[in-house]
Order: structure tokens, then C-alpha cells, then sequence
DNA sequence: GGCTATGCTGTGGTCCGACCACACCCCGTG
DNA sequence: CACGGGGTGTGGTCGGACCACAGCATAGCC
């Protein structure tokens, strides 16, 4: 085994074990070091491929922000690893777009069963709200919706550019797939968009006329807003597909199925 | 910008740009180290991340296999990224089996169409058989399925410990996930399995009885086998759905929703 | 006494030079 | 012609050194 996988099963288990926790701090480079009885590099190694997944976020300096905080942050690495491999042109477009079809129009469903759900037994208590329906619930939640409307608001301003219109588009419909409370698919969800992101800006010349498609897409998030918010989960679901596979074929990105 | 940022940037420019292709070789260290202006520490670093997220495969000596050769491997870094993400507590197990379920029954449904249309317009020529289908299409395809039966052959073996019987379980699952054709969905699958098995058979005690637990899931296994090719979509999408809440739920891994 | 400035300390970031283990390849040898 | 041993280039590891940075404690000034 290589030296720095030393220091990475060393970490696993120490998180796994408690003993290290989310908001702490790993030893120092020199100490680990010395403590695994290897060198320095060795460990820099391991400290960049925690910081390149995500676990640990690394900084110069002192104070309780500085040295290598352990951190959750799976979307960036999720971003990171996209980008390379759609590079590598063995991931394909298509099935990156299918993939957002599939996570996204279950996103939708489950958010307006949420509502459903909420609308129907008028339960809207504070915390917990939502508890013991999703899977892991907790985290995302229904407050995301509030923040994708506002999303939707900022996306009127006429004088957007494309980048920018986009930019708050990928946000929206991270905060809508947060909307259903797994972690997971949001992360993976937030680096998709990420990790094309730089894609879809070049297809944008593709499109026959930038304003029309402005207008057709604000229109569509607002349907898919309020289908969301009315709890009719299948007509959410499919005016998101509708909504992503209109646009990729627009723009000639890829032709999904 | 870090130093070991610049090699990142350089690398994915290059694949972008085709100057790297898989299977070609990065320049050596010391090389790079010069061409970029940096130091060796700081490109080792670099490819240490792009060993970890499964671009390139690091090897010593001389010959083709040497070096950082460049590969395509996101399932292996997205099992690092989930088992660490897994150990800080912070991905709830419970979004793990709803993506599964989320993820494969998709993939039963579309493996199951793809048979569907293959049995009906009998065209089962080779190369390119279902082409057009998908949207990735190309890789994976109807031959996995062979594989698929052959494991759950493997699996009819009575003296099997619970450990081998869950390996070649998992093996039957991303192969069925591979049917579907999109790479990364696939990709996804096979790391989530990876990642959980070892709280997998940590669970394993949690079962009432080992022997008709094992006969319950060969059983459901075969009748997924046989929607799949019969070309019922639906029947199998649901088949794997409950085929796997089940079996969480039988080994109190999550309680699914 | 309160406030400011300055150095101390510990962090990661970077670099150098060296040595090791390994695997292929070539050339000398029989 | 067959075979074996060194040559060569690869990554793997190491120790040590210096830098930039941020916080803090202290000494000094007002």
C-alpha cells in the first residue's frame, strides 16, 4: 500500500470512529507525518485528495478557519470528476442529459407529493415539517421552494446575459431537486449542471433566437413552479422532462432519447 | 491559483483539445515539473488527484503500461467519494437506497423496452443492434444480460458465505444497470454498491434467517431476469423497486419510504 | 488605563536534491 | 542464435529548507 493511502484510511476510520467530525481539524502536515512515521509529501498527497473529494477544505494561516478543516462538500468533487471525464469524450452528452431527466422529474414528484402531502393535512409546523416522509428529509426541505421563486424572480430582469440567465437557471433547478430532501441526488444534481455548464454557454449561438427561448423557459419554470406547489406530481414531472429536453434539443447539445 | 491547479487545468485542456487520449501516457514528472515552470512535488500532487478521480492509473518501471497512463475509471473515485461521505455522517443511508431504487428501476425499465423492441422488430444483428435507442447507447447493451444470467447461476451455489453471495449480488445489479446503456447512471450504481458493502454485511446479523433470506433473493433475482427479457417495463421497474426496499428493510439498513 | 503596533508562532505552499524499487530493453556473451 | 545482466527511465519516498499568511500576545505609546 502506498504511503499516502495510509493517511486516507487513517482519516476514514477516525471519521468513521467519531473522532474526527465534521468542523474539526486534522492534525497538522508535520504531525501526521511524524504520527504515521512517513514524510511530509506523503501526507500533502493525501491532504489533496481529501480536499480534491470534497472531505477537507485546506488553508493557510492560524485561527479556527486555517490548516485543514474537515468539510461535506460532495458536489464540487462530483463537479470535478464530470468535467474531466466528459473531457476524456467517453461520457457522453446524451446520457448526462438523460440523467437529468430521470433525477430531475423524480425531484419534481417528490416535492409535489411533499406539498400534496402538506396541503392536504394543512400540517405546516415549523420543524420538522416534512420529517419521516422523504427518505433522509432533514436537510433540503420545503424553504427551498421560496428560494427557487426567488430565483425565478431574479430571471425576469430582461437584461441578463445568457451566462447570467443560465447561471440562475442551474441554480433553480438545484434548489427545485433540493426540494425533495436527498442529499445525494441534490449533490449529484448541482455538479451536472455545474460540470456542463461551460458546454451549454458555446451551444448557446445554436439557438435560433436567445430572446424567444428566454421567454419559452421563464414561462416553463413558472408551470413547473406552480405544479410543484399544487401538489400534482405528474404533471411536475413531466413538464420538467418536457422542459429539459426541449432546450438540449434547441440547442443541439444532444438528442435525448 | 495553486501550482497543482495549473497541471489540472493543463491536463483537461489537453484532453479537451485531444492532445491526451485514453491510453496515451502524461509526460513524465520531472518533465511536466519543467514544462509548467513548477516543481515535481507540486505535479505529483496533481496527478495524485487525477489518480483519484480515476483519470489517470499510476504505474513504475518502463513500458506502455508505465507511467500516468490516461484511463476512464469514474466508478472507482465516486466509491472513495461516497464511502467518505458516508463516514462523516453526513449522507443519510436511507438517500442511498432511494437512489438505488430511483436509479435501477429506471434502468429495469429501459433494459426491459430495449427488449421489448428487439423481440418485436427482430432485428438482432450484431454490431450496433440498439443503436438509436438510448441515448449513450454504444456501451453496455443487451449482452450484458448473458452475463447477468451467468452470475445468477454462479449465485444457485448452496456452500456460498454471505459475503460472496452479496459480491456476485452486486455484480448482477450493475449489470443490469449496464443493460440500460447509459454510462454514468451505470457508473453511479456500481460505486453505490461498492461503497455500502461493507455496511452491507455489517447488517447481515440483523437478518432473521440467513438461508431464506438467500432463497427470497434468487428467487425475485430470476423473476426480475425474466421481465427484463420479456419486455415488461413496468413489472420489472416494480420487481427491482421492492426487491431492494425489501431487502433493506429486512436488514434494517434504512427504512425507505 | 486603554489602544496600537510589532514581532512571535504555527499553519499550509513550494521547492530542491537525493535515493530507492521497479520493469523494460539492449547489448554483450556463450 | 539463445540467454543473461546491466543500462535507463519511470514513479515512490524522503529530509530539509524557505516562503506567505493569519492570529495572538506582548511591549510600547498616547
Amino acid at each position: 500500500m502506498k504511503n499516502y493511502e495510509l493517511v486516507l484510511s487513517w482519516v476514514e476510520a477516525d471519521l468513521a470512529a467519531g473522532r474526527l467530525r465534521l468542523g474539526g481539524r486534522l492534525p497538522g502536515e508535520r504531525v501526521l507525518a511524524e504520527q504515521l512515521g512517513i514524510s511530509r509529501p506523503s501526507v500533502r498527497e493525501a491532504v489533496r485528495v481529501l480536499e480534491a473529494l470534497g472531505v477537507v477544505r485546506t488553508a493557510t494561516g492560524s485561527g479556527p478557519e486555517a490548516g485543514a478543516v474537515i468539510v461535506a462538500e460532495p458536489a464540487s468533487p462530483l463537479t470535478a470528476l464530470l468535467r474531466l471525464h466528459l473531457a476524456t469524450n467517453h461520457l457522453p452528452m446524451g446520457d448526462i442529459v438523460q440523467t437529468r431527466v430521470l433525477l430531475e422529474s423524480w425531484a419534481a414528484r417528490q416535492a409535489a407529493e411533499l406539498f400534496a402531502v402538506e396541503g392536504a393535512a394543512d400540517r405546516k409546523q415549523g420543524a420538522g415539517g416534512a420529517s419521516g416522509v422523504g427518505a433522509g428529509s432533514g436537510l433540503g426541505g420545503v424553504g427551498l421552494l421560496g428560494v427557487a421563486e426567488g430565483l425565478l424572480g431574479r430571471m425576469e430582469d430582461p437584461g441578463l446575459s445568457p451566462e447570467e440567465f443560465h447561471l440562475l437557471d442551474a441554480e433553480f433547478h438545484v434548489a427545485l431537486s433540493g426540494v425533495a430532501g436527498n442529499v445525494l441526488i441534490a449533490a449529484v444534481m448541482a455538479s451536472l449542471r455545474s460540470a456542463i455548464h461551460g458546454y451549454v454557454m458555446a451551444a448557446v449561438p445554436n439557438l435560433s433566437d436567445w430572446d424567444a427561448t428566454v421567454v419559452g423557459l421563464r414561462a416553463e419554470h413558472q408551470a413547473i413552479l406552480a405544479a410543484v406547489r399544487a401538489g400534482e406530481a405528474d404533471r411536475a414531472a413531466r413538464l420538467v422532462t418536457d422542459h429539459i429536453q426541449g432546450f438540449y434539443r434547441a440547442a443541439r447539445l444532444a438528442s435525448p432519447d
